[in-house]
DNA sequence: TATTGTTATACTCTATAACTATA
DNA sequence: TATAGTTATAGAGTATAACAATA
């Protein structure tokens, strides 16, 4: 019945991702934003306009998609388009006052590691964190 | 600089889901699906008839939708509606000789693990897989 | 010529509300 | 009365293709 410990290691963490998926609709929910414009404010930081072709990067959406999402953010006040300096057909996002204050309302939904992590001791986060960081150090997300 | 171990293994762990992200969303166009399609079409097992409802409450979504999302994959030729004998109410989906090769394919897409895993050795392997059942385990999905 | 972002289009997903058939 | 699934509707996401402005 056992397959080998990578591919059962592999479904546990599955397990976690499909429930990190109901938190994400329900902070998403709760904070009136859509999926994609949640993910979209948690790609741009404070202080650090980014191209939209960053956000389609992130979102693996077509840059056309890119306009609406951020039109509607905008329209809500949250993100605001500025030309950027150094190539007039690049527009740089830039989170708003009420941006950012969404933006750590999201934060405080999904950086806390969900309650199952209290089930480790110290020690064990430690090791987990060490293999995770292996596993997904070891794997550079491909372009 | 460093946070508490817990949320630099779940900000790891959040990097792979990401990765996974882009992997479900490939195989999902390769595979000429929409991902709540292959979210559905995994939903289902062979040989064992599911109400719509189990759906909706696989892809956190409204039961109006699931009749949709249904209706395509029908027309496809790749699940199939059938009465449920014990409730009239309810219809029971199964999955079609396609439904299955299609599911199959997506498997072979989803199911292996990560090139990632292979940095780790087998007794890694194993580490990871008792840990990560841990905190899964801990954390059954709230309804 | 190539690239960034926009527009137009068609299709899919999504929740809400109202509905049908059953329980 | 309550529940399973459908329909109608409106808004949002999605890719494709064509386009303007800029490089």
């Amino acid at each position: 019945m056992g397959a080998d410990p990578g591919s059962e290691a592999w479904s546990a963490m599955r397990d976690l991702m499909m429930a990190q998926r109901g938190t994400m609709l329900a902070a998403a929910s709760e904070l009136d934003l859509s999926p994609p414009q949640l993910l979209a404010l948690r790609a741009l930081h404070p202080g650090e306009p980014a191209p939209m072709s960053a956000l389609a990067q992130v979102l693996r959406c077509d840059a056309s998609n890119v306009t609406g999402i951020v039109d509607r953010l905008e329209d809500r006040g949250l993100v605001q388009r500025r030309p950027a300096p150094h190539d007039r057909r690049v527009k740089h996002l830039v989170l708003t006052e009420r941006g950012e204050e969404l933006r750590r309302r999201a934060a405080a939904w999904l950086d806390a590691p969900p309650p199952g992590f209290e089930a480790l001791s110290a020690d064990e986060q430690r090791e987990l964190r060490d293999l995770l960081r292996k596993v997904a150090g070891a794997a550079p997300r491909p372009a």
